[in-house]
DNA sequence: CACTAAACGGAGGAGATTCCTCCACTTGAT
DNA sequence: ATCAAGTGGAGGAATCTCCTCCGTTTAGTG
């Protein structure tokens, strides 16, 4: 928090590592719902300790994945530097759904706004107006079917995230096959056009303020 | 359970519907999580009244989910009547993605052998032939993608589920908007083969096995 | 080395939750 | 009118999770 305080001694300082690395790693496995006391073992310290350095799982949450949607927000301006319309798209939606089927804790992040706080909800408000512009050239290019919305993104990471957690134990790569399929429905010519419109921004943050994870 | 047992009183019969029309209800909006004293509550009925009735979850869910169940198997027989190889199969899977977008439960128990009992295991068995029998076709007649394979259903079925659950409270049509992504991408010709092997069934099963629900 | 502030561990209390039993009371059927 | 069948819901047992507290240990300093 305030910058201004003395370096912890090298113990702490380990000790803090420790527990961000356990926490990261429940996180990823098991989603956000892990308990403080879950990480203390994980990490090899004493529950105490996790609570004297972590006012509670927010603060935990918040320094793990500022980082991480920050990533994914790079990932789409980075994206935009291959000149290839539908590459760029299916490059970074393909990366995006990986991260996310790798890290239970990461998608509920990104999908929810009850997560994090200050940091990681900066974060979140740089990815929009970065897909947007991914997505307007791509189609632009008449590379993606016209009514693909931005707002749709979200849900497929979404799905695929899904199948990652329902598939994955048994197959680690099978979400990457629905994935296919979802990019093959994305390209033009469209056979047939969406039954339903896309949500508004307003709408979206509805979903995501509402949304209490898996 | 043995079906030689005298008639429940007038006033216990009712009481029963009560119960599992609260229990439908309430599976169908949470999941199957809910505690029995809720569906009491709901039903407006004592605890002690659901655990004469029903000796634990499990019961209520085989009595409710067989007929769910066999539903959807009769579903895909009954597409099987239509002859057109593409509508057939894309119906087919649309009325089963509402089915699951509507209960929460009833995915569950689709997904999960850890749900139910023996009526409903014996549903689920029919269900895969069903299914491959209605894709076969669609394939043979050269309207789906050939590597597509039934043990995908499912899966297609979780995703929109999902969305539903996300989207849902905010707008209930949304999940169709993903189910027509993916039905484009299931149409011949495939702009690119899928990146991943399908589950085997066995894989299936052990990814059934091993699935608690969200 | 000796000293002390900082850090540590983890037992255990408080508060929720869920499951399910039990029994005094009510009611349907004959 | 009788009574077996049925009812409601208080409350005990078993878990969980959160988080504090304090006796003990340790890193850093002169």
């Amino acid at each position: 928090m305030s910058s201004d305080t003395r370096p912890l001694r090298a113990d702490a300082e380990r000790n803090r590592r420790r527990i961000l690395d356990a926490a990261k790693d429940l996180f990823a496995e098991q989603g956000l719902e892990v308990t403080l006391d879950d990480i203390a073992r994980r990490a090899g310290v004493g529950v105490g300790t996790v609570y004297r350095r972590f006012a509670n799982r927010e603060a935990l949450v918040d320094e793990l994945f500022e980082e991480r949607m920050g990533q994914i927000a790079d990932l789409a301006v980075e994206a935009y530097a291959d000149p290839d319309p539908w590459n760029s798209f299916a490059t970074f939606l393909t990366r995006v759904c990986a991260e996310q089927a790798n890290d239970r804790g990461l998608r509920t992040v990104a999908l929810s706004t009850a997560h994090g706080t200050d940091r990681v909800a900066r974060a979140r408000k740089r990815i929009l107006p970065a897909v947007t512009a991914l997505l307007e050239r791509a189609q632009a290019a008449g590379a993606v079917r016209p009514d693909l919305s931005p707002s749709d993104v979200p849900l497929i990471a979404l799905t695929t995230a899904t199948v990652s957690d329902y598939t994955g134990p048994v197959s680690g790569e099978t979400w990457r096959r629905i994935l296919g399929i979802v990019l093959d429905g994305l390209r033009t010519p469209a056979p047939s056009p969406l039954p339903a419109p896309a949500l508004t921004i307003d709408q979206v943050e509805r979903v995501m303020h509402a949304w209490e994870a898996p």
